[in-house]
DNA sequence: TATATATATGAACAGTTGTTCATATGTTCA
DNA sequence: TGAACATATGAACAACTGTTCATATATATA
């Protein structure tokens, strides 16, 4: 087995930190099929726009999510496969029996 | 694509919640190849024991880990393959420049 | 039974986190 | 330029989390 440097594990947890908020995932599964802009997302998960923008801010950070702008509107996405396999590996754990 | 319940978005983030602390995560990567004992562990990490025995607590009620006694030891094994696939999932992401 | 060893647990505390509220910034269009 | 809309940001606060310390429980053995 490959031998895994002691911050790399730091990094690691990091990275999950991201994943282990109900609002973060709901906002990272809801970008699943399609790019939403904020105001799509918080009347999606029934919040104010200032908590969604907040929670945007972290994932954006984290590089997990990117963002694009078209006029007053920014759209949201994904940024890259590994949210989408590791959001899914999660589902997949909890939906076993 | 798969309708997910919102319920289980939940039920990810606190299975997430797991992997987001890097004591725990520490501690599940050294039981990736072997079982060890909270001395161990203790041991590895460099931390109390007081410490661990409460993260091993979590881990164990969330099904992350199991344990078995033998004699005044207890050793903890990685429950559940998708433990180890999710880690190494952190991983690779982490690793990638 | 008394002692040593291994682990678990509860209380306390400091540090962190997510939300709300108020407001600022940026963009469009009349 | 001014109003309307979309988003971002900072401060404040309550709730949560991880560690430590002291101590309890469990097992083995002299």
């Amino acid at each position: 087995m490959k031998k895994i440097d002691e911050n790399t594990l730091y990094d690691v947890a990091e990275l999950f930190k991201n994943f282990s908020d109900s609002t973060r995932i709901r906002i990272l599964y809801s970008l699943f099929d399609k790019e939403l802009s904020v105001t799509e997302i918080a009347e999606a998960l029934n919040m104010n726009q200032s908590a969604i923008s907040h929670q945007l801010r972290i994932l954006k950070n984290s590089k997990l999510v990117k963002n694009r702008r078209e006029g007053k509107t920014i759209f949201y996405s994904l940024d890259d496969d590994h949210v989408y396999n590791i959001i899914s590996q999660g589902i997949e754990h909890v939906e076993e029996d």
